[in-house]
DNA sequence: CGGCTACTATGACAGCGGTCATAGCAGCGA
DNA sequence: TCGCTGCTATGACCGCTGTCATAGTAGCCG
């Protein structure tokens, strides 16, 4: 997740899903979002004219495709790849970073579900855009397992909503635990549903940027 | 979910979820409140003097409370308990509202853990008691229906998750895919669980308010 | 040099939010 | 009637936020 060091532009782009993921959105000010990226506040009205919103749906979309992309990651990370074992490093990356930096951090694109689902229509359909994205990804791992076409998304989807629940629990409880839990548990279903053996080699698939 | 007509203040607490659980906690204000509670803008001083933080507390329990109670309700419900049906009730609570009244609302407790679980930590305690209530009903619901007791709040805690999760996506989506996808793949994975015979008959159990 | 474009720098503004201060009122016991 | 208590009624304050307006700078082309 290092943001690395892109133009100013993509600096608050990735600062603000920082922020917001921490904040929420509503509490994530745009100032606020100049200062931690340490780019000019006057920077802000000429790169994003349409304002917070705008700022938003792009930090949004930014935390969709890192999702996505991050699902290749995962799998290249795995000796032989499995459900399960996916659904355990999706899970791993949350418990690392709840165990080493603290509980402070939750998902951005959950933030903005809450926060403007109602209000921005623009960001619901952003945040409806990165579901669709991660979970495109996921689902075409589980596909290239040998998991059936018709239950590859279903799954998919089981998988990032247990996920996304197991932040909220664990966040609230300052413990791992649901997200360990949630591995635990929903593992054994997940490897179940492999019919066909696996197809391809080590790494690739039909996930890409 | 009826408000009945008790007191200015319970009518506040309960405009209160009501507010947060659409707009998020920051976006809801106490005025706000106040006028969707038809009290008086007076009263919010006096009855919480701690100010919106108290406020917030007490939706979030509230909701807790509401949602452990809900249990005891879905199985009296249902013909004969099991894990999945119970599963299902609770997710047929959320498509049903979806379906009737649209997807404007969400989970309190999820909006309070996003807006709130960094900033303030009495919030964050309340919304882990919330979590850890409902939690205690659902598991103390499978055990009940012959789960073993060290898989029963794991179960529960997946339950929860998988609903938060997909309750999220739903309203991303404007589709309740989500929720109907968690209870179609979880629930076989429930019923599995079940290694004694239920006990006892039809309502009843070990959850109280 | 002029002129144009990309970007930065401030200051101001209007609105809203939570909170405090103060005062009013209704009821009730003595 | 007095005084006390529970509740209500407003108005003001201060801080913050998103946004706009305006002006400035750097670089590059001709």
């Amino acid at each position: 997740m290092a943001g690395a060091e892109r133009g100013p532009r993509e600096r608050m782009v990735f600062s603000a899903a920082q922020l917001i993921r921490r904040e929420g959105v509503g509490a994530t000010g745009m100032r606020e979002v100049a200062a931690h990226a340490r780019a000019p506040r006057g920077s802000l009205q000429h790169y994003f004219p349409d304002g917070k919103e705008q700022l938003v749906n792009e930090a949004v979309g930014w935390a969709g495709r890192y999702a996505g992309n991050r699902v290749a990651r995962f799998l290249a990370a795995l000796p032989e790849p499995t459900p399960s074992g996916l659904f355990a490093e999706m899970v791993r990356q949350w418990t690392d970073e709840y165990e080493s930096e603290g509980f402070d951090g939750g998902c951005p694109v959950a933030a903005a579900t809450v926060d403007c689902a109602r209000t921005a229509d623009s960001t619901r359909q952003a945040v409806e855009a990165a579901f669709t994205r991660w979970t495109g990804a996921v689902a075409g791992a589980l596909a290239d397992m040998g998991v059936p076409e018709e239950r590859s998304r279903p799954l998919a989807t089981l998988m990032i909503s247990s996920l996304e629940g197991a932040i909220l629990i664990a966040r609230a409880e300052r413990s791992v635990r649901a997200l360990t839990t949630a591995a635990r548990e929903l593992g054994p279903l997940l490897d179940a549903a492999v019919t066909r053996p696996a197809k391809g080699g080590g790494s690739g698939g039909s996930v890409g940027s």
